[in-house]
RNA sequence: GGGCGAUUAGCUCAGUGGAUAGAGCACUGGCCUCCGAAGCCAGGUGUCCCGGGUUCAAAUCCCGGAUCGCCCUCCA
């Protein structure tokens, strides 16, 4: 719809520019359609006219005239064209091609809202990537809610999507997790030990030794720790590991692929790649220490590979890591990161040009903070002291479908307030219920119909100029729009516009469903109505569908 | 001190260079004999932080300033 207006519009300037009408020969501008904010402007408004003044040296309402009068509308889509405000042109499109436009979600079904924007094209979503030397919190739900959608809605958008979580398996974290359990299970069998500060607090540590106790007795007990500190940090990133994805599955997200850091280093990946990029004087050697030279690629100071220590930073390994994504051969790729890393932006993107490819192609989406609140009040939180809220617990107290909707609910980056007490509601303050309800109403509708013997129409019998009322047209437009939803989320990685997008269908929806009776004595419009009804029901499917919200046919 | 981001209604926040800047919550009053009241209808608010600039047109782009947050590890 949308591009068969812009098509008339472009030939309708090169008649104007063959005719000698306007001076546009080397317009090469595009053109801009876009859906109005009131029907009084029509369903579509183009700003062409403004734009051209400049160029065609006249004033905008009077090219807009001269442009009109060029217009081909050989379908008759078009009920009238108007001149509004400073040189708006307005488009109003008839009611009978909205109508129309009705049998294509029908035969759709779910797969409308599906493009081809991203054909062809395969892209990785990099998300949560935690590491394994805890339960995940809730400040990890948000990314992973978002990493999930984006990848939905990246693959409704066309793309070839593989999600990807980077175990960070390698670097001190990792002793000092085996260290803590260790600790623990000496100290559970009676010995007086010294749990340092910096080492990880939360009670799982203990559970943890408490299992390796019951499984292999006292066996470690007089072993030296770097005998035996290896099996105690194995069995603790394993099993962390497996409970993250037991509580990732719980949460409605799932991955196609585990990438552990540990392997980078197989085959001498991290170092030989290294000594590589210091042959292309891209790394340098500075007494001990290796540094690469991100300041050639725009970032502000150079960075360190391997420490004096001799150790690799988690740096080196993440410049493989990207290195390993490209080669994988992906045309772009999306990591998911807290806002807090956004300073290390652009040491990667000078990393990922380092080794020749397009910063470009890395798409960063920054994830904010989220605040836990219970009935308003701040939920305190310390993970020093391993004190605080696991996802596990959201998903049990709130349930996954609320959690999910409510962490999608602002943008990415900007910082979210998450009240327990309120995603938990079951009233109208919880507005994932406002959604799940209008596609249970519009269940419950169906069976209605069924009942009194009116079947679910078929398109052929269904006689769609008799939708006429305002809410009726409102509502189709609204579910037409749809696919430029998704493309737009896809293009922009903001899944935050599905559940905007989802509330005002919804509103819409609910306020025609008080004024209008669906089914009612006058078979036909029944059957009109009740087709309506079941667009704007897959489409509230497929849209929820994309958040990973269940959609209800009772509540 | 440097960098990044934010600043929009009482609160939490949307907003693609366009026309009269929106939503939810909160507050007040109304609507079930009638397809589900987890719903609807009616009520009203803005120095879009401030000051310049670009533009036919700026909440939106640019510059400067204020305030807040985050980052400025050979941590990850």
């Amino acid at each position: 719809m949308k591009k068969q207006i812009i098509d008339m519009l472009q030939e309708s300037i090169l008649l104007c520019a063959e005719r000698g009408l306007l001076p546009l020969a080397d317009f090469r501008g595009t053109i801009d359609l876009e859906n109005t904010k009131d029907s009084a402007f029509g369903d579509y408004a183009s700003n062409l006219a403004m734009v051209l003044a400049s160029v065609a040296k006249d004033k905008p309402r009077k090219i807009a005239e001269t442009l009109i009068a060029q217009l081909q509308d050989r379908d008759g889509i078009l009920e009238k064209v108007e001149i509004a405000g400073p040189g708006f042109i307005n488009f109003f499109v008839r009611d009978r091609i909205w109508a129309a436009l009705l049998a294509d979600i029908h035969r759709l079904g779910e797969g409308y809202g599906q493009s081809d924007f991203g054909t062809g094209k395969r892209v990785q979503v990099e998300f949560v990537s935690a590491n394994p030397t805890g339960p995940l919190h809730i400040g990890h739900a948000r990314g992973a809610v978002i990493g999930d959608v984006v990848a939905n809605i990246l693959t409704a958008a066309g793309f070839d999507v593989l999600k990807e979580y980077y175990i960070n398996d390698v670097g001190k974290q990792m002793n000092t997790l085996g260290r803590s359990v260790l600790l623990r299970y000496r100290e559970i069998c009676g010995r007086t030990i010294e749990f340092p500060a910096d080492h990880y607090q939360g009670d799982y540590i203990a559970d943890l030794a408490r299992e390796i106790l019951q499984k292999e007795g006292e066996v470690f007990l007089d072993k030296e720790e770097k005998e035996i500190l290896g099996y105690f940090t194995k069995y603790a990133a394993d099993s962390i590991m497996d409970g993250i994805k037991a509580d990732l599955a719980s949460f409605g997200v799932t991955f196609d692929n585990y990438f552990s850091e540990r392997d980078l280093y197989k085959d001498n990946g991290v170092l030989g790649l290294l000594d590589r990029l210091k042959s292309k004087d891209v790394v340098y050697q500075e007494g001990d220490t290796l540094w690469f030279r991100t300041t050639a690629f725009g970032d502000e100071k150079d960075r360190v590979v391997i420490r004096e220590t001799g150790e690799p930073t988690y740096f080196a390994a993440d410049i493989a890591y990207h290195k390993n994504k490209f080669e994988r051969g992906f045309d772009a790729v999306v990591d998911i990161w807290g806002a807090d890393h956004h300073g290390y932006i652009p040491r990667v993107k000078a990393a990922i040009a380092a080794v020749g490819n397009d910063p470009e192609a890395l798409k960063i989406i920054l994830v904010q903070l989220v605040s836990l609140l219970r009935g308003g009040k701040p939920v305190a939180m310390s993970t020093r002291a391993g004190e605080f809220v696991t996802l596990r617990e959201v998903v049990d107290e709130v349930g996954k479908d609320a959690a999910r909707y409510n962490f999608l609910m602002r943008r990415s980056d900007s910082h979210l307030d998450f009240d327990l007490e309120l995603a938990k509601k079951q009233s109208n303050e919880n507005p994932v219920y406002y959604v799940q309800y209008a596609h249970a109403r519009i269940c419950s509708i169906a069976r209605m119909a069924a009942e009194k013997g009116l079947k679910l129409p078929m398109l052929e019998e269904v006689d769609l100029s008799l939708l006429t009322v305002p809410e009726e047209l409102q509502l189709i437009k609204t579910i037409t729009r749809y696919p430029e939803i998704v493309e737009q989320s896809a293009r922009l990685l903001e899944p935050h516009r599905f559940t905007f997008y989802l509330n005002d269908l919804a509103a819409i929806f609910h306020s025609y469903y008080n004024k209008n009776k669906v089914v009612s004595e006058e078979l036909d419009l029944s059957r009109a109505r009740l087709f309506l009804m079941l667009c704007i029901g897959t489409v509230l499917r497929n849209a929820l569908h994309i958040l990973g919200v269940q959609a209800p046919e009772k509540m």
